[in-house]
Formats: C-alpha cells, sequence, structure tokens
DNA sequence: CGAAAGGTTGAGTGCTGTCAACGTCCGTGG
DNA sequence: CCACGGACGTTGACAGCACTCAACCTTTCG
C-alpha cells in the first residue's frame, strides 16, 4: 500500500526523500534549492522510465515537457529529409533536457540505454524557474558549458578526418565515462561504450564502414584493444591524443 | 568640455541615455531592466570600438570581459593546431560574447566588420547577473537560442554535401541579414556578405575552392547572381530550398 | 538450429581537398 | 595617367579519402 503511494503521487514526502537520496543531486540543476523548493518542485514533476530506443520528444514538434537524467544516456538528433542523421548531443545523468520558454523541440530526443528521467511538464516547471533564480542560474550555467562542448563538437566535424574524428571521440569518451564513474585512476584507460557502431558514425559524421575501419586499423596498429563489441581499451593513450 | 567627459566617463547619466537610445536596447540582455537598474550596469561597462580583423579574446586564454554587440559582425573560432579554422558561432547586434561564471574563453572572437561592443568586466557582470534574475533570464533564453542554433549547424557540418551547405548557407543568410535590416519585403533576394570566401567556408567545413567553384555554379545554373565579389542575389529561391 | 541484428572487409567510385596558375579588383607610387 | 603589387577570387588538373554497394562474418536470441 505504501508502495503503491509512492509510485502514484510523486508529489508525496516520501518522494521528497527520494530527491535528497538522489545519486545526482548534487550536480543536476535542483542543487542548490533547499527543502521546501525541492518540495515544490516535486509536486509538479515525476519520475518515469524510459526504454532504450524509445523517444522523448521529436524534431519539430511541440515539446510539452522537460526533464533531468538520473540514469541513463540520451541522445539528441536532427536529421534531414532522406534519413540521414547526425547527433548533436548526448546527455548523461544530472544533465537537463529540453527547451525552457520555447514551444517546439529543436532536436529529437531518445533513450541510448534504458534511462530514468525526472520529468516536468513545461509550463509548469517555466514558472517555477521563473520564480526561482537560483534554479535559472545553474540551468544557466549548464546551457553555457554545453554551448562549449557543442562548438568544440563543430570544429571537429568540420575540419578533422576520419581517423581526426575516431581517436578524438575515444578520448573525450574515456574521459566523461570515467568522470560519471568515478574512478579512482585519473585517466581510465578500458571503458564499456553505450554506443553501436552506427551510433558512433552519427555522432561523428561518418558511415558506419568508416568507423568500423577505423577502429580495426587502431586495433592493429596496438594503440586500442577491442575485447567485444562494446568495450574499448586505451593501450596507448598518447599515440592517440597525437592522432587526435 | 562635455564630449570629453562623454568619452572618459562611461557611468554617468548621460551615458545612461545612450542606453535608451540604445539601438538594440528591445532585443539585447538588458531589454528587461528598469532605469535604475540599467543605470546600475552602466556604471560596470563602457562602449567600446573594435576594428575589423582585431580580436577581442582568445580560445583557451583567461577572458576578464563579456560584451554585447551594439553594432557590426563577429565571428568566434575554433582551430586546429596546424592552423585549421572553423567558425563555430556568428555573432550579430544585440547578440552576446563571452563565458559568465568562467575563466577561460574556449573560442577566440573576432570582429568581422568594424564593431561597436558594449564591455563588462566579468567579474563586476557575475556579481550583477547573480543579482538580477530578469537580466539572466534573458541570457538564459539567448544561451537556449544559440545552443539550438550551433546544433543544427552542427547536422550541416556533420551530414551535407557541399552544394547543400552552400544552398543552406544563402538561405539563412538572406534570412539573417534581411532580420536584421527590417526590410519590409518579407524574403529578401539580394544581401551583401559580411565575409570573404575563406571565412565562408570556414563556416561551412569547406576549402575556398570548394565554395568558389559552388558559387559560380550556381550562377551559371541562374540560381543566384553575384555582382560583385560581396553581394549575392538570390533569383530562385525555390530551387535553392531543393538543393538544401 | 536458424534467423535477425550488428559488425567487418573488399572493390570501386566520386566528391572534395591539394597544388598551381591565372584573373580581377584596388590602392599606392612613380 | 599608368605601372606595380598585394589581396582576394577563379579555374584546372590531379589525387586521395571517405562513401557506396555488396558479400561475408559474428553474436544474440527465440
Amino acid at each position: 500500500m505504501l508502495q503503491l503511494h509512492r509510485l502514484n503521487n510523486p508529489s508525496n514526502v516520501i518522494d521528497m526523500n527520494q530527491c535528497s537520496a538522489c545519486l545526482i543531486r548534487n550536480r543536476a540543476i535542483c542543487a542548490d534549492l533547499d527543502a521546501s523548493e525541492l518540495d515544490a518542485l516535486n509536486k509538479i514533476g515525476h519520475q518515469q522510465q524510459i526504454e532504450r530506443g524509445r523517444s522523448l520528444m521529436w524534431e519539430g514538434e511541440d515539446a510539452h515537457l522537460v526533464a533531468n537524467v538520473i540514469d541513463g544516456v540520451m541522445k539528441l538528433t536532427s536529421s534531414l529529409e532522406d534519413g540521414r542523421e547526425q547527433i548533436v548531443g548526448l546527455v548523461y545523468p544530472s544533465d537537463f533536457i529540453g527547451r525552457p520558454y520555447g514551444t517546439t523541440s529543436a532536436q529529437t530526443v531518445t533513450a541510448i540505454t534504458d534511462t530514468k528521467l525526472c520529468v516536468f511538464p513545461r509550463s509548469a516547471f517555466d514558472d517555477f524557474a521563473k520564480s526561482h533564480p537560483r534554479l535559472e542560474h545553474k540551468l544557466l550555467d549548464k546551457t553555457l558549458s554545453e554551448l562549449d562542448r557543442a562548438r568544440q563538437w563543430m570544429l571537429l566535424l568540420g575540419r578533422k578526418s576520419a581517423s581526426e574524428k575516431i581517436a578524438s571521440f575515444l578520448l573525450e569518451m574515456s574521459e566523461r565515462l570515467a568522470e560519471k564513474g568515478c574512478t579512482d585512476i585519473p585517466a581510465r584507460s578500458s571503458f564499456e561504450l553505450p554506443f553501436g557502431r552506427q551510433q558512433v558514425a552519427d555522432i561523428l559524421g561518418l558511415t558506419i564502414e568508416t568507423v568500423s575501419r577505423q577502429f580495426t586499423r587502431l586495433k592493429k596498429q596496438g594503440l586500442i584493444d577491442l575485447p567485444d563489441r562494446r568495450t574499448v581499451v586505451i593501450l596507448d593513450r598518447e599515440a592517440l591524443a597525437v592522432e587526435a
């Protein structure tokens, strides 16, 4: 009975407790809120699971919600009419999704892994944000960082060769995934990609064949190892950095 | 004497009057501020001219200031060690420059035309912003829009062919420049590019030769005309849209 | 075991980059 | 007025990188 209550009423005290136990509590936009503010925010939102492959919103369509990723990885994609697709952003735990103060989503948002979200109706969130400067401040800071990251990515897309793209990608992934995993080793050398080859291609603006060829080339040259299709071991980080 | 006073003391009443007479007053981040707030903001900033080709801040270096563009066009660039360069953003009048709450600039900011700026020391601006939610709100809204724009651009860089890039670019430029010019004609068909060919190439992730070839091809096909090296006339907008 | 999804490898082509020559515009100075 | 030089842009020849198409391999799962 209590369980049921928890599931159906996201706006009760127990949910607030969940919030304070939230793993991303310190990094998400709600980090600077106090208990009563958190309670108020909780009243307008709820947690939601979304399974791998499912989309939360679509490019060009009205987006009635915004969300925080609690666990899992999602992708933001833009597409051309003929089906060509580009991944324009990756969303990790504690990252924010959606376009506050706007109506339509400029990208499609899709779960790459099974994902747990904290979802808010956009209009209610907008009202809340406007009256809570500390939350807007956090959101601004995150958005500015995301903009810098997107622009760095533009350099990769516009000016790097396939081999440079792959090397840069592997290095960034090793840093990002280590970051989230909180490993002791400063630069973790073995990690599991949450992406298939096609998604790597969509991230780098390449074809799946080119990605595959570059992976095997790096393996043959001994810079990396690929024990299975998803995990990557960086054997020679220096050499990889030179390629990038 | 009064003139001199105006030039040397940006924080006086006369400057505030300049603000209220500012052409971009309604579109910049200061739009929602009242007279007294504007006065306070004015006390920490000043206007500055920057001539074509000069840079305001450099990639990777500490950026001690942020700014609003009043008039002119600037570019944000990222570069690789070997000199390859990508333009990752264009800054028009009323747009904001710099990274509040951060220390180093992720891009180089350079004037494409002679430019008039409203410059603020970053730390003073940060303090002001933190205590003025309406300004932060404006800034957040602008940043979110800029992020969407950057991501749309990533689709172009990663997935479009040279001809598609050029067509998309010309259409976007015709809209953007018309927007700023406030012409009566809804979709203006003749406009002057503020960029040389090399800069167009840096925007689109192409070489100067490819840009040149695509321009002449479109001219030969009758989709556009190029009366001189800087002005573009769109003759067949439909066909151009099909290419993009 | 068979089928489907995902990944690798090969052959061939074409788009776009590279290198180089030439053309055009414009300001400077003889 | 013309000659010159430099910045900018165009054009051509050629090469190579990455895409396309296709076959085949590997893994997964019913």
